[in-house]
DNA sequence: CGCGTTTACGCCTCACGTAAACATC
DNA sequence: GATGTTTACGTGAGGCGTAAACGCG
C-alpha cells in the first residue's frame, strides 16, 4: 500500500471516470488502473465492481474512501508543516462565468500566482450548469458560479453578489413607455443559455411580472450579447457597471429600474469531501477578490 | 514522501543507530540512509542531525516521529481492516529469560504460530537487564523479564509470576541448621549474574534477614546452577516447581521455608511509543501462555 | 460501434545491496 | 582504529505510457 495507490484509489473513487481521475493525477489511464489494481491485491479486497459498463465502489471501497482521504489529508498536513509559506503547488483546474472571466478573474489568477507560484492554474470559462457538472465529475477542482448548486455532492460558499439591470438601445427605449412593454410588445430577450445562473434571474423577474412567454436569443457571450442589444437586436440584462458605461457612451438605455432585478449571489462551490487545503486557500482568495461592482468591472472596455 | 520513507525514518529515530533499524526493516543500513535522506529532500528539512558520532534528531525530527506514526499505525489499521483473520505477518523479535526459555517459551511460540502462521519469530534468551537494553535499542520488540524497567522508554505489564525456594544439596542442608546459617557460614550463593531478575530477589532477601557479604559464583544458565547445587557447590534458589522436582528425587533439600522469597513478578516489557498492533497480540498471548507454576514446569526434566 | 477499463509490452527510472569512503570519537 | 553514516556504482524490479484487446451498453 503506497500514498500513489491510495491517491489513485481516491480519485477514482470519487470522479465520474478512471479518465478524468487519471487527468487529475497527471497519468495514463492504464497507471491509474494498474495502481488500483495493486491497491486491491495489497489489501486482499476488491475495490471496483467492475461487472458493469463502469467500475463502481464496492462496499469494501465505500468502506475505505473516508480512510484513505484521512491518510491522504494527514500526509499533506505533515508536508505543509514543513513547507507552511512555500504555497501550494500542482494542478488546480477551476471554472468560473463568463462575466467573472472578463472581470475579478485575472486579478485572481495574478493573486493566486503570487502567493502559491508552484501552483499550476486551468481556468476554464463556462456556463453555471456546465461548471457544476464538471466539479462534481472531478475534473475540476471548483468552480464559481452564479446561484447555489442543486446538487447533493457540491457545497457552495456565497463570495460576491452582482447587479443587473435591464437595458436596451435607445431607439428601442424611446419607442415603448416601460419595460415590460417592451418585451410585451415582442421584443426578444437577448440573454445566456438557460445553464447560465443570469437566465433563471430573468426567469424570476419574467414570473414575478407575469410575463409568460417571450421571445430568446440565447449567446454564450458575453461580449456579442452586449453587442447585439447596442445594435437593438432586443432587450437584455447586463452588469449594472457594465451598462452604465454603455449608458454613459449613449450606446444603450438603463431602463425602468422601478422593476429591479434581484441581486445575484455567486458561490465557490466544490466537492463535498474534497478538504485539500487548495480548496481553502482559493476560496478565501476568491472571496477577496471576487466583485462585479462597478469600479471592478471591464477596465478596458469602451 | 512515502511510507517507505516514513518508516524509515520512524525507526531510525526510535532505534540506537540506524543498523538496529535497518536490521528491523530488512533492509541494508545503505538503503535505509537513503530513505531517509529522501524523505527530508521531500519535506526540505533536515530530520537528523549528522553533526557528531551519530545521527540525533533534529526538532523538526522530533516533531514529525509522533505524526509518522500516526500516518503508520492509520495505515496498519487499513491494513489490518481488510485481514482481520489472517494474523499478523513480518518479523518479530523478543526477549525471554532462561527460565521462560525452559518453561513456557515453546508453548508460546507454538501458540504464536498457529495463530500467526505469517510471523517470524525470533526469540532471544538473556538476563532481563541485557533484554531491556535491547528492547530499548529497538533491537527487540518486546521482552518478558522479572520485574519492572527502570527504563523510562519501556512500559512494562504483568502476565505472571515466579515463586522461589533456597535449594542446596542434601550433604549441606544437613550440616547446618538454618538457611541463614548455611550462608553464613560461608556458602557461596549460586545464582544467576547481577543482570538477572532473581539477583534482585536475592540482594533484597539477604537485605531482609541482615546478611551483608556472602561469596558468590555467577553462572548465566540455570541447568548450571542445579547442577552446581546438586554437586554442594553452594546454596542457591530454584523456582518452586522445579525445586520440588528435585526434593523428590532426594538430589536436593528444599530450605527453611519459614522465611520466604518475595514472589517475583514477570512483566512484558515494550517500548514506549510502540504503538502495533503487534504489541498487543502478543502481550495476550504472553499473559495467556506465561506461567511458572509446577504443573507447567520442565516436564523433561529428571 | 462507442465508451470505459484492462492487458501486453518495451522503456526507463529508481530503489536496492555491495563495497568503499568519510567522519567522529 | 572502532563505530556509525554516507557515497559510488552496477544491477534488477517495477512503474510508466503507447497501443491493442476486452466487455458491457
Amino acid at each position: 500500500m503506497t500514498f500513489k495507490q491510495l491517491e489513485a484509489f481516491y480519485w477514482a473513487a470519487t470522479c465520474a471516470n478512471f479518465a478524468i481521475a487519471a487527468q487529475r493525477l497527471h497519468v495514463s489511464i492504464s497507471s491509474l488502473s494498474k495502481r488500483i489494481a495493486e491497491l486491491e491485491e495489497s489489501l486482499g479486497v476488491q475495490l471496483f465492481d467492475r461487472g458493469g459498463h463502469r467500475a463502481v465502489l464496492t462496499e469494501a471501497g465505500h468502506g475505505l474512501l473516508p480512510r484513505a482521504l484521512e491518510l491522504l489529508d494527514a500526509a499533506a498536513a505533515i508536508r505543509n508543516s514543513f513547507a507552511p509559506d512555500a504555497g501550494l503547488a500542482g494542478r488546480c483546474a477551476f471554472g468560473v462565468g463568463e462575466l467573472s472571466a472578463m472581470t475579478w478573474l485575472p486579478r485572481f489568477v495574478a493573486e493566486v500566482r503570487a502567493r502559491h507560484p508552484q501552483l499550476v492554474l486551468e481556468p476554464y470559462v463556462d456556463t453555471g450548469a456546465v461548471l457544476a457538472a464538471r466539479v462534481d465529475d472531478g475534473e475540476l477542482d471548483f468552480a464559481v458560479v452564479a446561484g447555489r448548486s442543486a446538487r447533493q455532492a457540491i457545497l457552495s460558499q456565497p463570495v460576491t453578489q452582482a447587479r443587473f439591470v435591464w437595458t436596451a438601445a435607445p431607439a428601442l427605449a424611446d419607442r415603448y413607455p416601460g419595460l415590460p412593454d417592451l418585451i410585451r410588445a415582442g421584443q426578444p430577450i437577448v440573454a445566456l443559455p438557460p445553464s447560465a445562473g443570469t437566465t433563471r434571474l430573468i426567469d424570476d423577474w419574467l414570473l414575478a411580472h407575469g410575463i409568460a412567454k417571450n421571445e430568446r436569443i440565447s449567446c454564450n457571450n458575453w461580449g456579442a450579447i452586449a453587442g447585439m442589444l447596442v445594435a437593438s437586436v432586443g432587450v437584455g440584462i447586463l452588469p449594472e457597471g457594465w451598462a452604465q458605461k454603455l449608458a454613459r457612451a449613449n450606446l444603450l438605455r438603463i431602463l425602468d429600474d422601478t422593476h429591479p432585478l434581484a441581486t445575484l449571489t455567486y458561490t465557490f462551490q466544490w466537492r463535498r469531501g474534497d478538504s485539500r487545503p487548495l480548496i481553502d486557500q482559493m476560496l478565501a482568495l476568491a472571496a477577496d477578490v471576487a466583485d462585479f461592482s462597478a469600479d471592478a468591472q471591464l477596465p478596458w472596455l469602451i
